[in-house]
This record gives structure tokens, sequence and C-alpha cells, in this order.
DNA sequence: GTTAGCATGTAAGGAGTTACATGATTTT
DNA sequence: AAAATCATGTAACTCCTTACATGCTAAC
């Protein structure tokens, strides 16, 4: 398997081209508009993935529009769109199930939030009550190693501590908004399963959170 | 040479001990508790690293104490301290003088940050300047790219460009205030080179960022 | 007609992690 | 005397980036 289990890019790539086909290039600045704040990929990640994905048979390559069959004449076609399989969306369900650290780690937690649309209400739940741990135990280490210090710390010291415990803080508060949200939302209206014939069946009891507090 | 230049581990490793002369496991603790909401290295990057500053004659094995020496008796000692070399303190100075992207891109920006007392101010300025940069670019680009977007997004998607964009917005109001302290503070008191013979002989124009807003 | 941006790809390598292996020291 | 945690280290691997190489296509 080219494409190791772990890999962000491969859910990332998945998702997105469920939504609609791409090609590399519009894939690319797709993603690093919706992630672009986490984190961005580069070209060289990118085409090996979509071909490692081409080779496990996840994705084909859409056949031309007449439009661009014209220019394909001349020989090679300049773009290449992609589009999922079959087999490429039962293994983005399976992606979507996992709910372990390998979703709510730093490096994933974003691509995994990005696609909850396709995820099951539960699922979600416990990736944003991971999330919340995994950034609990973080301030908690901190602060106990923290109080552990002898010395005083300079000022830019305490100024990087600060900004990061409040950043920390505020993303665990925005956790607790969205649970809260999910619980609520699940418990008024439980889940309806909709076989869509697409490969991904499940609707959201409700359009997703509905901020409730500011 | 075995440590790359962009390498961030280098800095943190030769920064700390710059403060107190440590060994492995605690060097990693420490980096843990002071970077910790950022990032958290492992033993398998740290040893390595240890090791290939060593063989470079930045850092030296510090004799052990006496209390220590009795245990030693038995064989190998169970703790190695090391401490820096002349040359090590020369290689963080050369560190701590960088102010290009490997300066403040998200990966280095905290620790080059976290050693900010032994950085001149005018290094200081322009990494926070280029990492505020950096960060209205990222914003920029996202919201170009969202405002060209044609479909309609569900409602996890906006909650997680609305969280993003709070954020990296939170971090450049961080900056602006450290920025303007910064200026102040260099206007105030013009930059005063103190010779303490330890190689770090820059003394900050006072005690840092002392947090004008709230 | 030439610059800018679109589009695809590869080779080499960087910066780390995980998992393992081992033994010393302290606590209970 | 068992368990926890302190302490050091290595091999294999992952995931991604940088830099390069190439050609098409639209705009000015």
């Amino acid at each position: 398997m080219a494409v190791g289990k772990g890999n962000v890019l491969e859910l990332a790539v998945l998702g997105s081209l469920h939504e609609t086909p791409l090609h590399g290039y519009e894939l690319r600045k797709r993603l690093n508009a919706l992630l672009g704040m986490f984190r961005a990929f580069s070209y060289g990640s990118l085409y090996p993935c979509l071909r490692s994905l081409l080779n496990d048979g996840l994705i084909m390559e859409e056949p031309p529009t007449p439009a661009e069959s014209v220019t394909a004449l001349t020989g090679r076609r300049s773009k290449i769109v992609y589009k999922l399989t079959a087999e490429g969306k039962e293994r983005l369900q399976e992606l979507l199930t996992q709910s372990g650290p390998s979703a709510w780690e730093d490096e994933s937690f974003g691509v995994h939030f990005a696609f909850f649309r396709h995820t099951e209400a539960e699922v979600r739940l416990r990736i944003l009550e991971g999330r919340r741990s995994r950034l609990e135990e973080r301030l908690e280490g901190v602060r106990t190693a923290l109080a552990r210090t002898r010395e005083r710390l300079d000022s830019y010291t305490l100024e990087l501590q600060r900004h990061g415990l409040e950043s920390v803080e505020r993303e665990v508060r925005w956790l607790n908004e969205l649970i809260a949200t999910e619980r609520s939302g699940a418990r008024a209206v439980p889940e309806e399963i909709i076989e869509t014939g697409d490969g991904i069946g499940i609707r959201p009891p409700d359009e997703g959170p509905q901020r409730t507090a500011e």
C-alpha cells in the first residue's frame, strides 16, 4: 500500500473528490482554501498521492468532456480529472468511521472535521470529545510542569506560555459548544439513514452545528 | 553536518543548555513544558540530535558531581549531563540572528520566540513582523479563495473556516501588541551591549513585552 | 510574442515519529 | 520484590517538502 493508513492527504483527497470530480491542480487549491488556516499541501505530495490512489483503484480518470476532447486530439490531454470509484467511496466511509487519535491529533483533526457532513453523529461526537481530552491533557501537562519549575521565567517565555494556554483554552471552549450542539441535535432528531446509493448513506440529524452561544 | 540548518530541535537544545546544563531526559521535559502548547519532541529525535551536536563539538559532557561519581564506580553512569561549548554558544548566537522564514513559520516561531531574551531587538522585530505578514498572507489567500467559491458550504465547513480565521486573526492582534511594545521599548532605551563573557552579550532594553492592552 | 499562470510530474532528502530494547533508580 | 518512572539509545519508517523539469494556455 503506497499510501499509509495514517495519511491525512488520502482522506482530504477522497473527501474532496466525493463532492465533485477534480484534477490535481484544482484539488490542491480547494484543499488549501478549505484547510489553509491549519495546513497546506504541495504538489509534490498531492500528485504521488493521486497516483497511488489510482493504482489502488480508489479513484479513476473521468473521460474528458467533448469540449476537452478537441484539444485532446493533439496528443496527451493537459487536464486529468479524477473521480471516486465504488471502492474509493467504501474507503472514504472507512476513513470517516475512524475515531482514534488519528482523527483528533493536530495534523488530522481539521481534515476530519471538514468532512463531518459525511460522518456519523456518533463518530463526530467521539472525535470532538477525543480532541477535547487531548487538549486538556496538554493543558494539564504544561500546567503541572510549570508549577514544578523553580526558576522564574523571563517575560518572553511567560508571554508565550500565556498565549499558548489561552489559545488551547479557547479551542476547548469551542469544542464544548460543538459537543453541546451535537448532543442536543442528536437528542432532538434520532439519526435517520437514507439510502442514497452513492455509498454515503447517512444524513446528519440537522444541518450541523448551529452556534448556540457567542 | 548531521543536523540540518533548518533544525528547530538544534535551537531548542542549544537554547535550553545555555540556561543550564541538563541531561537528555530532563531536557525533553523542559522543552515540552516550554513548548508543549505548540509541539512536542520525542526521545527518538532528541538523543540523535544530542549525539550529533556532541560530534560537532557544540556541546560536551559535563563531568559528574562527586555525589554522582559514587554510583558511577559501578560502571556506566546513568545520567549524561551536557553543556554548551564555546563553539555551541557561537552557533546559538548564529541561530538567534536568523530572521528568515525559518524563524517565523509555524514549526519554528514558538522556539525562536521562547529564546527572544537572548535575541537582538532588531531581529526580534523582524521575526515578529515576518510572522505577521505570513499570517496575513494566509488570511488573504483563504479569504479570496473563499470568495471565488460558487457553491454554498455546509455548516461544519463554515464553522471550521470561522474558527480558523478567528484563531489567525487573534494571533495577528497578539503580534501587533508585541510589535508595538518592542518598538516603544526600543525607542525608550537604546540597546545597550553588556559584556557578560558568556557569549550572549546583549541585554534587551527592558524586561521584555509588558502587555499594554487587553 | 512574451509573460503569467495553469497543469503534471519526479528525485532526493529533511525532520521528525513509533516501536523496540535495555538497564538503573526510586517508590510502595 | 514489584511496579513505576527515570534514563539512554537505535532502526525502520512516514509523511511531506524542495527543487527541478516540462509543456500548455490565456492575457496583455
